[in-house]
RNA sequence: GCCCGGAUGGCGAAAUCGGCAAACGCGAUGGUCUCAAACACCAUUGCCCGUGAGGGCUUGCGGGUUCGAUUCCCGCUCCGGGCACCA
């Protein structure tokens, strides 16, 4: 009787020979074609959840299924250490929060490897780390430098929660923080900017380069927004005038009033008199709404306005047009004025409505068109030289005359704004930077990085930043006369330090340099990035941002424009309908799973409980399923150790042991390279089930090499199991090191197939045929069938399609 | 409102190029082993009618194309996600 499978024991063992071994270490000279393989690098949180088990299975199964094909694989683990928890956390308790994080990573790393997850720990990169911060403040003063950084009083999203300002990405659609859902509020502060519009163009177009999921293309392509229209003049009648920005200048015709915005730079000066009282309230009553009632559609001033008692001249028919200011237009966006064309638009057509301004149509509605704006297309009316054009001809034709007559121009806007990286927080990185009396904002030299965060701070209950209150921290002097200066207190968005961790690993012991960009090259991009779809727009965007820039400052190399060739989504792990997460308080531990079942069949239930890009809902039946796969793991266990007894009477299935594993390796390699593992796994099962069947029947001794196979094919799956196994079979050897296996598409394919007869597409009869077998052979033996000659019914067969070998079909 | 996904047994799911719908697993039922249980093993398990042989029905709903549709086309319903006054 051979050993029991001591699921503990065995696990600890690999993990401990897997740390040892430097199997999974990789070197820049390495002769094997490389492979970068990398997860989303973790926030420590402390101990792993069923998230991180999802993703770093899937990663490394990736890892071990790309060396056992010849690649050097790298796999770097790090962490995104800097953030918000840890500062709550010393704000409550007064712990700082290094120790906290330094904790917590721990944690982390200890319940990563006991997933059996294997990582070059070697290159370990931490947020936090000084080294780190460094690179990452050197990277900050080079962007600084191109103009790609730069400061601006603007108005920013402030959360009252979290005592800091959000980048427009981090404020959800219903105006909440997306960390902590306070109401974020706009104030005018001094911030910091990176010029991510400076490659609005570049993150479009690039996106068709990459194997990414298309809905996660599609979230970025909307993000930024792009749109193609004109910017022109509208001379107003008494003096100056204004800038409009529209996509649809083949309605400009139309144009029965204009709308600024209430924050429009010229308001004050297009306000007559008489209208002043009115345009003042109206302001005023404005700027006292939060922005959330303001970009809702149904807020208690939509579509409000004033006029100013100015009118604009539309150069286009020389008509005069009332000037209004209403909380529809946008400051932000394009000029921040439109000309109003209600005809085409519905947010115009309702400001007409309610102000009673005239409407023109200038497109052809389709018949039976309703009380509304028509923005579909249709040949121009009421519009002079374009009556009668196509939509995109009279755009042209309208663009063309505006840039003939000097009144304005082609122009593209973006919905994109620059990220703004400052953030009010002590447990980030510092931006480097030094105010000086005379000189303002000096870069801090190079050689005085990094710029740390002192140790002996005290926080304060109502969350603001200790920097600022630190003496020996803020007082320094400026790099340029020396004289008394002070720091910047605000830090970076964490984003920062996620936007570049990927380009680290690949040199992450550099002390002359963020990383050599001959060893970039070489490992970059990265062929496959997994992680969750939370991140689609935040992250993936900034650090496409942060490649292409690096590129073009030489820093990286400067043929590197993107950063993850392929990326996977994994879906999400819920409960009871909800996300699962720490704050739900429906977490299940993996740990649970560890000390009992297995890693191995945590890793299997991942991997079969469905697509991967699927959400997974943990039930009650959960724990069943996963003792489903212990249980599977333990009949390979008995297989492959030969506890499997034979069977009185049992019969063994027809066909032979050499097909079924040929057509399996076919099976299971295609599964893999499709991101199907649910039915990898199910193969696998199969696959076994015969092997016992065969077994049972008395053929013990002839499974041997289709057993070896089905352990390799399961390495990357059940990692444990497979190798304790393999050496044992196999003394000394180690079944991660092996080749994949390979299969004879000749004996893949089975000898005799099935043939489906059917009869009016119905299924009559089933034969077992020669899989060589041709149409006319097919044909006979179908009329020649009992079963179909009853459903004949003696009327002849009006048509006979034949599929060899799988089907036929006889039409009466 | 716009843009993406999705809907298949009691449950998770499979069907890769238009060709046997429901592989694999969970659960359930019956059995073997056992003093008994657990474990393990074997068998059955989409629904309806039928003692049976067998027959009929079935992939959210309604149409269409086709010898043949879970798969393609048109029109809906519901669920999930993203965006949402961006001119």
């Amino acid at each position: 009787m051979a050993e029991a499978y001591d699921v503990q024991d065995i696990e600890r063992k690999w993990q401990a020979r897997w740390r040892e071994e430097g199997t999974y270490q990789v070197e820049a000279d390495d002769p094997r074609p490389p492979f970068y393989s990398l997860c989303m690098y973790p926030y420590p949180s402390g101990a792993a959840h069923q998230g991180h088990v999802r993703n770093y299975t899937f990663g490394d199964l990736i890892v071990r299924h790309r060396t056992m094909h010849g690649f050097a694989v790298l796999t770097p683990m790090g962490f995104d250490s800097f953030g918000l928890p840890a500062e709550n956390a010393a704000i409550k308790t007064g712990v700082h929060p290094r120790p906290f994080t330094d904790a917590r990573i721990v944690e982390l790393k200890e319940s990563i490897e006991r997933l059996g997850a294997v990582y070059d720990w070697r290159r370990e990169v931490r947020s936090h780390d000084p080294e780190y911060i460094r690179w990452t403040q050197w990277i900050f003063l080079r962007f600084l430098k191109a103009g790609l950084a730069y400061r601006k009083q603007a108005p920013v999203n402030w959360c009252p929660g979290c005592q800091t300002v959000l980048a427009n990405e981090q404020v959800l659609a219903d105006g909440t923080c997306d960390r902590s859902g306070d109401v974020v509020v706009k104030r005018n502060l001094e911030q910091w900017f990176f010029k991510i519009t400076d490659y609005a163009d570049q993150l479009l177009d690039d996106l068709a380069t990459l194997d990414w999921p298309e809905r996660v293309k599609v979230m970025q392509r909307n993000w930024i927004g792009r749109s193609e229209g004109a910017e022109f003049d509208l001379p107003i009648v008494g003096g100056t005038r204004i800038r409009v920005f529209t996509t649809r200048p083949d309605t400009s015709f139309g144009m029965t009033y204009v709308v600024l915005a209430p924050e429009h730079p010229q308001v004050d000066e297009l306000t007559t008199l008489a209208q002043r009282p009115a345009v003042e309230a109206f302001v005023a009553e404005v700027s006292t709404h939060s922005e959330v009632e303001r970009q809702s559609a149904e807020g208690p001033i939509n579509k409000r306005g004033v006029f100013t008692g100015s009118f604009a001249v539309n150069p286009f028919n020389g008509k005069e047009v009332p000037v209004y200011l209403a909380d529809y237009v946008l400051t932000g966006y394009g000029t921040g004025a439109i000309m109003a064309v209600p005809g085409e638009d519905q947010r115009d057509w309702d400001f007409a409505k309610a102000y009673d301004l005239p409407i023109i149509r200038t497109v052809q509605p389709p018949e039976d068109w309703g009380d509304s704006a028509y923005t579909g297309d249709g040949p121009a009316i009421n519009s002079q030289w374009l009556d009668g054009l196509e939509k995109a001809e009279a755009v042209a034709k309208a663009t063309d005359w505006l840039e003939a007559e000097g009144i304005g121009e082609r122009k593209v806007n973006f919905r994109l704004r620059d990220w703004l990286l400052s953030r009010q927080r002590f447990w980030g990185c510092p931006i480097p930077v030094v105010y000086c009396p005379e000189h303002g904002a000096v870069p801090v030299p190079d050689d005085q990085l990094p710029v740390l965060a002192p140790d002996d701070v005290e926080f304060r209950p109502t969350g603001e930043s200790p920097l600022r209150f630190h003496e020996g921290f803020l007082r320094t002097t400026c790099p340029t006369c020396g004289q008394p200066a002070t720091r910047e207190t605000d830090t970076m968005d964490t984003f920062v330090d996620s936007s570049w961790y990927y380009l680290r690993f690949a040199d992450p012991k550099n002390a002359e340099a963020p990383f050599d960009p001959a060893i970039v090259a070489k490992w970059l991009p990265v062929d496959q990035y997994i992680g969750g779809i939370e991140h689609a727009i935040l992250h993936l965007m900034y650090a496409r941002f942060f490649t292409k820039a690096l590129a073009d400052l030489g820093v990286a190399p400067k043929e590197l424009r993107e950063p993850f060739a392929r990326l996977f989504t994994q879906g999400m792990i819920r409960m009871g309908g909800s996300k699962m997460s720490k704050s739900k308080g429906n977490l299940v531990a993996p740990a649970k799973y560890f000390d009992t079942v297995g890693a191995d069949a945590l890793r299997l239930f991942h991997l079969f409980v469905g697509p991967p890009a699927d959400d997974v809902d943990w039930s009650e039946q959960t724990d069943e399923v996963i003792d489903g796969c212990a249980r599977f793991l333990n009949r390979v266990w008995r297989l492959a150790t030969g506890e499997v007894a034979t069977v009185e009477g049992a019969v063994a299935p027809a066909g032979d042991l050499e097909r079924a594993t040929h057509a399996l390796v076919a099976k299971v390699s295609d599964d893999y390279d499709r991101w199907s593992y649910n039915t990898a796994v199910a193969a696998c099962m199969e696959f076994t089930n015969l092997l016992y069947k065969h077994v049972q029947a008395g053929g013990g001794g002839s499974v041997g090499p289709a057993v070896d196979t089905l352990l390799l094919l399961m390495a990357p799956m059940a990692p444990h199991a497979t190798a304790e196994l393999w050496e044992r079979r196999h003394p000394g050897g180690h079944v991660h090191t092996q080749a994949w296996p390979t299969f004879d598409p000749a004996l893949a394919s089975a000898l005799t197939e099935t043939m489906i007869v059917q009869v009016n597409g119905k299924v009559r009869d089933r034969i077992e045929v020669d899989a060589g077998i041709d149409a006319a052979e097919m044909e006979r033996l179908a009329l020649a069938s009992a079963k179909v000659q009853a459903a004949l019914d003696g009327a002849p067969p009006r048509k006979v399609i034949a599929r060899p070998p799988k089907l036929v079909n006889i039409v009466r």
